[in-house]
DNA sequence: GTGAAAGCGCTAACAC
DNA sequence: GTGTTAGCGCTTTCAC
């Protein structure tokens, strides 16, 4: 009978130790056997195989951890895991690690301070090997000492606009951006181009970088044709704020053929009320949005769109920061993933 | 000058040694008032708070996890990230996993065998305390092993039905399910009470439970009202999927006056068949999806849809897997979380 | 009330 | 090549 230590419920578990004793030998070869360390015995390794074949022995993750001063885990820290993209972000993330070896430790900040505490208590106890700061909010006081520190971590979608100067939310730390700037660019020529110049810009939260950088990014096109600054109006950034802006703008007959969103659900407002006035989309009025989320495929008409490459950027965050635990230095600049022009039906 | 051990880049960790010492007592002390553990002397407990907090000193979660031989942290095992619901199931699992003090290590099966093979490994390497398996495929092979073993398992959106005979997927787990019966039975009495008597079911994959539960609470109502059996359609459970079937069947000339999906993406493809067929939705034909993810509410017409409560599911596994932790038995029958019939434009 | 000492399961010098 | 010996940072008897 194996390991009859006998454990509450299930069978006790086997250590390196009881290996070690089935296979006449020390637990340190036993240990080198397992990390293909130092020079083995062809015969005795051999033979130490087999018994951890044998008792299904498995090293316990915990006492690596402690012996090796590694977990092999990174801790991800996202805002929230509801909204649309977060999916695709994590999905890339988890690819990367897992083909690695390690393990993803998930927090989230849905119950605000608290669950910052918590977060901070897992990083100084040494619970994971490094970072991955999804999305984080401007003023993460936590940030600060972990940077001095010299812990390990890469920033997600920081505000970062890709034109160079470094200037996301978040100087400092290493991190993966989208081009936001050229894909609002991209939306404006497509506009442009298209034979609009009316357009009406239905911004992100201001605090953003990216939000900073979709602005000018799509300003740019205009005054270079030599067109008037687009006309901003403010709105939540869901499906009915855009969906009431758009209701109050067609009230005072501001006069537009065109709207750029920051995002798609509140693109998807705006044609909901371009609908309800009965203002033709495309030809009345064309409308782009920005992320390219599922529910930008399925609008009526379907929304055009400056694609974020969600799964890319984890990928590529991941990616960077398992290079650093194996070594090699942060890079100095953001890396920036390009985005795409999605072109659909609501601005052809 | 704190910790000065001279850690390459960061500071030193400080560890319980170093606040014993500052503190004049010994380790075991400031164990016992980091734990509130046995009886400390009031000053004393005073004067280890006071280095705790000088010195910024956390637990390691390893060393600990080494000591008590738990690590308060579970494993999820998910089949994707990328599917709509999947998020709304994690934040409710993440709620109340950190609302405990509970890590959540997350897993993928993205990559087939490897993934499982990668996950068990964790499994057996006591990575974590408990397991939250959601959506498992029916022959997951290491969940055999898993019961035996008497670990901690929840199973997430088992495929029971809660007709109360316990027939999931994998019976002699604890599970957390929805009344997928129930919801296909209100969707068709909402179809009869608006007067549809011919309806047309897309089912889901047939090898899972919930596919059988939703197919037979569907038809009850209509065979009991004296219909014949709702006509089936198979179909790949996409929103493509959805709308090839739909044109197949116009294109036979099928009669129906309503459609039941047993998901919403596949609705989602039948709004478009039947929109480019110039079949009027709702009057001509009346359309039911299930799940409600995001996208229903934004298809045109609205869905009607039944709703599956994926976070209250995601808190109730939590929930239960904690609760055994802490000591309590495990349910002996599948909790059931009620669907909800969502009354939307496409099935007024 | 508090300390000393023995682990938890593993790795990593260092000897032989 | 392989065993011995220390730890990693904490918890937990068991004395005092």
């Amino acid at each position: 009978m194996l390991g009859a230590h006998g454990d509450l419920g299930g069978r006790m578990r086997v250590t390196i130790a009881d290996v070690a004793r089935r296979a006449r030998v020390s637990k340190a070869t036993v240990s080198r056997v397992l990390n293909n360390r130092g020079e083995v015995d062809a015969g005795t390794a051999v033979r130490v195989r087999e018994v951890i074949a044998a008792t299904g022995y498995t090293p316990s993750a915990g006492a690596v951890g402690l012996a090796r001063g590694r977990t092999q885990t990174v801790g991800v820290l996202v805002p929230h895991l509801t909204c649309p993209w977060m999916g695709d972000v994590l999905q890339g993330v988890s690819d990367v690690l897992e083909a690695h070896g390690y393990g993803l430790l998930l927090h989230t900040m849905n119950r605000g301070a608290d669950s910052v505490t918590r977060f901070t208590r897992h990083v100084s106890g040494n619970a994971f090997d490094g970072l991955l700061l999804v999305e984080p909010p401007d003023p993460l006081s936590c940030l600060t000492g972990l940077r001095e520190s010299g812990f390990p971590v890469v920033v997600v979608d920081d505000g970062d606009d890709g034109d160079g100067d470094g200037d996301g939310d978040h100087p400092g730390f290493p991190s993966v951006a989208t081009s936001n700037r050229a894909g609002a660019t991209a939306a404006a020529t497509h506009l442009l181009a298209t034979g609009r110049t009316r357009p009406v810009v239905i911004p992100g939260p201001a605090a953003l970088g990216r939000t900073r950088a979709r602005t000018e990014g799509f300003r740019t096109p205009f005054t270079a044709a030599g067109h008037p600054t687009p006309h901003h109006v403010e709105a939540d950034p869901t499906r009915a704020g855009g969906r009431t802006a758009i209701t109050a703008l067609l009230a005072e007959n501001h006069e537009f053929d065109s709207v750029f969103t920051h995002n798609d659900l509140t693109a998807a407002g705006v044609l909901d009320a371009l609908h309800e006035a009965h203002v033709d989309v495309p030809t009345q009025v064309a409308v782009i949005g920005f992320d390219d989320i599922d529910l930008a495929a399925h609008t009526q008409p379907p929304l055009t769109t400056v694609r974020r490459p969600s799964r890319e950027m984890g990928e590529a965050a991941a990616t960077i920061l398992l290079a650093n635990l194996a070594g090699a230095p942060f890079p100095t600049t953001p890396e920036i993933i390009p985005t795409e022009l999605i072109v659909r039906a609501s601005a052809p």
